[in-house]
DNA sequence: AGCGTTATGGACGAACCAGTCAAGAATTGA
DNA sequence: TCAATTCTTGACTGGTTCGTCCATAACGCT
């Protein structure tokens, strides 16, 4: 009845995505946007509104992806609980060691940026950095059940420190730390966590 | 001979760091900086060159700051030298807490935004990084010596460690940690180090 | 006091950027 | 084929911002 859409919403997001996420907010324009698109502006303000709307749906897109990634490298049956966590925290070292361009975690960076003034992606950060801290949770208590750490520790308070861990490594990678030492961290975490006494 | 200046230089960086802290570098206008500390534009400019400039002189002596302030909390004796190392985890924990703003630390903040597109400022970070962990490396080979951490582990690796957990709590603190958890995961990375076997 | 020198402050220029708008294009249903 | 509807394009607007410039002010030296 009207005029079909000419294109895919979700890879305009994707796109929005790559140059907030290497430019930063402020930094980035709407006409980069249109330009990496091949998009006018008018239909990129027709479909999302404007700047700081189209930066909370990819924000939050963001989120959801994170969440959902780590959802699946670490639930799982008991008996591979302590695999799937040490492979995690590995996987954090690798992938910031990787990311030769430094430009960290969209999460970390936006919240960095903007979570100050704007409450929508404060929530939202906090609700995903929520939902790493039980993701972590519930692994580990499963590494509890199976023996693998220690069943007297909490294993929420582990899991707040193995997350901030995590975004430790993030953080430092962002500011330059070598693999080495990146993977180093995550090693002599795993290492440090109390071991069930036999 | 002529006319002398009728500001502080290290005043006016002081309220320019102010306000790159809070609202970020490309969200701060350099007439917020005039008016802020009551000059005109053509003072700023004739004695920091631009806004760029203005920026790595305020981030400067932002790192030196912090490496100075970390100094002194963690250089002394060896006998407290684990009590040095505990109160300033619990401090930064505290003071991430207390910082209901949510600025988080401008060299993380600023190296979120700037430092994967101005060479000056990732190396700066870089830099500063490696300071930190050369004085908790100090810090944590004293413990050992004085029988505080087990003598066998690797201190440039327990080092490392500790700063990604304390870099990590300034993260969780941006994204909206409550002060409990902030404090929670302090006390429980002090718990994990290592003690001598006895 | 007069001069040379440097600081001051505000007006100005040029570029930039978010968001709007109107004219035209594409599609479906009648 | 035509009408109704929505999408697209890109020029335009209004406001903002970096940086410059210049007339003037303040100081030390002679």
């Amino acid at each position: 009845m009207a005029r079909p859409r000419k294109f895919d919403e979700q890879q305009v997001l994707d796109t929005a995505r790559e140059r907030f996420w290497s430019g930063g907010y402020a930094a980035t324009r709407m006409e980069d946007i249109a330009e990496a698109t091949e998009l006018g502006k008018g239909s990129l303000y027709g479909a999302f509104g404007g700047k700081q709307a189209m930066f909370h749906r990819v924000f939050d897109d963001y989120c959801g992806s994170v969440v959902e990634a780590v959802s699946r490298q670490l639930c799982g049956n008991d008996a591979d609980a302590y695999a799937r966590l040490s492979a995690h925290v590995y996987a954090v070292a690798a992938a910031t060691a990787a990311d030769t361009a430094h430009r960290g975690c969209l999460l970390a960076k936006g919240a960095a940026e903007l979570a100050e003034h704007d409450e929508t992606v404060a929530k939202r950060a906090r609700a995903t950095i929520e939902a790493l801290q039980a993701l972590l949770e519930g692994d580990i208590a499963a590494c509890q059940r199976n023996g693998d750490i220690a069943a007297d520790a909490d294993p929420g308070k582990l899991a707040a420190l193995v997350l901030a861990v995590l975004r430790g490594i993030e953080a430092l990678g962002k500011a330059g730390a070598s693999e080495e030492t990146l993977t180093d961290i995550a090693c002599t975490a795993l290492a440090v966590l109390p071991r069930p006494a036999h």
